[in-house]
RNA sequence: CGGGGUGUAGCGUAGCCUGGUAUCGCGCCACAUUUGGGAUGUGGAGGUCGUAGGUUCGAAUCCUGCCACCCCGACCA
């Protein structure tokens, strides 16, 4: 395999991108800024929807699926909405094509075109809206709490293979509540289930807070978020849950009866995580030697590795990988056997490295007759004999060491690249020279916020839940501010 | 969309300035020897040189348009 190698240290997305490929993940399509996402990545974001899904429904929600086409007045319904969409819309003008007869080609027919244009979604709130009107009348149909699994169309300018393409794979729940209080509690429910999920499964360590307005969703009273510090000192959104408040009842003019027998509008929620998770997965772990998968999400989790060199030998070993195999899958573990006997060894552990296997397990005429095994693990990159007889308890626990392990090592990471800042310079030196999150004061302002974008390229990732209060001036304008916010250059 | 760069076999590349039908490595196929950290030998297959035009007896090479990708901006729940 003689792929290109480009070094972390040197090239952070260079690095990524071929990462991306010579992982097998993912790689760019045919069709501009849409990426074809491989089986090996295919896998790996399975498991993050089994583990979503499973969490989703744990807390009383259900799947569902609303069309991909919404018609273009929809959007106009809600003012902000349709602002913070518009710039990004694909638009489906007609319904069929024909060979024209002159040129031989097929056009588009001009004859087909529609009434009203369509619009591939960038996102379902308007669809569902209009569909939670005629399923609405009483309190007795709330809360209703619907996910859908689905892809969505953004027209961005600039993509990259999982953190901003053009079609994406994602989740969006949308729910309606009879009372302010039970929607925000939904919205915060449902960013603990991803902040949950990305530390425990993911092994990504996130900072929970909430948006400030200039970064809030669009037709939102409030956007919560989960924060994730990538490797190159960057910032990634990693999932949002939004309070809509009554917008959408409103524009959709869905409203429910009381107990008391008055009309309300109905409050609302959604929230949503997407394929760039699986770059923010990348992101946080991986090295020059390839990826490296928290246990937790890994398609493979052991691999055996069979070594012999005479044919005597091959019986011998393979007849220890498959009772080895049986004994691991036996206690769930996913587990391979590499077999292919075309291949060395070395050649074997180099892709395996590559592919972010967390432990893999060696077996050669040599164990067979001492009793051991060789273990190597993809994080430390550690190697170690063991008895075979201590396979069924040692393996697991590995497993579990190695999630807890780069979990750390992510979070060790973060700790270190949160600084706290009191001036504009340290603010700029922070993030020119430090690279990470920076705590500094923040008058509130939209404008303020806008201009130290505009200087520093930094902005506003989250006010952190539970913020401690202290009184402070801002880092730009000196004004007075209650509490510090996080900054960062962002993905 | 602006600035810079790139596009040659599955992957990575040489050739381009100075036009004459494409180089090398990896991978692939066959056989043999191999296999405890990216094996070796021998033989073989694989190319609309991103794409569409133009100049020319002749274009990977020169000219023009277009497309895609990468980097930096702008843009971006």
């Amino acid at each position: 395999m003689d792929v290109k190698k480009i070094k972390r240290s040197e090239d952070y997305s260079g690095w990524y991108n071929n990462l991306v490929k010579n992982a097998d993940l993912a790689e760019h399509s045919d069709v501009k800024g849409c990426m074809i996402i491989k089986p090996y990545g295919y896998a790996i974001w399975e498991k993050m929807q089994a583990e979503l899904d499973r969490r989703f429904k744990e807390t009383g929600h259900q799947n569902a699926y609303f069309p991909l086409f919404i018609p273009k007045s929809f959007f106009s319904k809600e003012a902000s909405h349709v602002d913070g969409f518009a710039k990004e819309c694909a638009v489906v003008t007609h319904y069929r094509l024909k060979n024209d007869p002159e040129t031989g080609q097929i056009v588009v027919d001009p004859d087909a075109k529609l009434e009203e244009e369509l619009i591939v979604r960038p996102t379902s709130e308007t669809i569902i809206w209009s569909t939670y009107r005629n399923w609405i009348q009483s309190y007795r149909d709330l809360p209703i709490l619907i996910n859908q699994w689905a892809n969505v169309v953004r027209w961005e300018m600039r993509t990259r293979l999982f953190l901003r393409t053009t079609e994406f794979l994602w989740q969006e729940g949308h729910t309606a509540h009879a009372t302010a209080e039970e929607a925000i509690a939904e919205t915060k429910q449902m960013l603990e289930i991803y902040a949950d999920f990305a530390e425990k499964i993911m092994a990504v360590p996130v900072i929970k807070g909430v948006k400030s307005a200039n970064e809030r969703f669009a037709g939102a009273l409030d956007t919560f978020c989960i924060e994730g510090l990538m490797q190159d000192g960057k910032a990634l959104q990693m999932g949002t849950s939004h309070f809509l408040g009554q917008n959408f009842a409103k524009a959709f003019d869905v409203k429910y009866v009381t107990r008391e027998n008055k009309s309300e509008y109905v409050w609302a929620t959604s929230w949503g995580v997407s394929t760039r998770l699986m770059g923010a997965l990348i992101m946080s772990h991986s090295d020059d030697e390839g990826l490296v998968l928290p246990p937790n999400l890994a398609p493979i989790q052991v691999v055996i590795i069979p070594i012999f060199r005479k044919e005597g030998e091959r019986e011998l070993v393979m007849e220890k990988a498959d009772a080895y195999f049986a004994a691991l899958k036996k206690l769930g573990i996913s587990v391979k056997v590499d077999d292919r006997d075309n291949m060395t060894p070395g050649f074997k552990y180099a892709e395996y490295e590559l592919k972010g296997v967390p432990v893999r397990i060696a077996i050669g005429p040599r164990d067979v007759q001492n009793g051991t095994i060789e273990v190597a693990r993809r994080d430390t990159k550690e190697k170690m004999v063991l008895q075979a007889a201590d396979l069924e308890h040692k393996i697991p626990h590995l497993l579990e060491q190695i999630q807890q392990n780069i979990y750390q090592k992510a979070l060790d990471y973060r700790t270190e690249h949160i600084h706290a800042v009191n001036t504009w310079d340290e603010f700029i030196d922070a993030l020119d020279n430090k690279t990470g999150f920076v705590s500094s004061h923040w008058d509130g302002s939209s404008e303020t916020e806008e201009k130290i974008k505009e200087l520093s390229k930094a902005t506003i990732r989250c006010i952190p839940l539970n913020n401690p209060q202290e009184d402070g001036k801002c880092v730009l304008t000196g004004n007075p501010s209650k509490e510090r916010v996080l900054f960062a250059r962002a993905y």
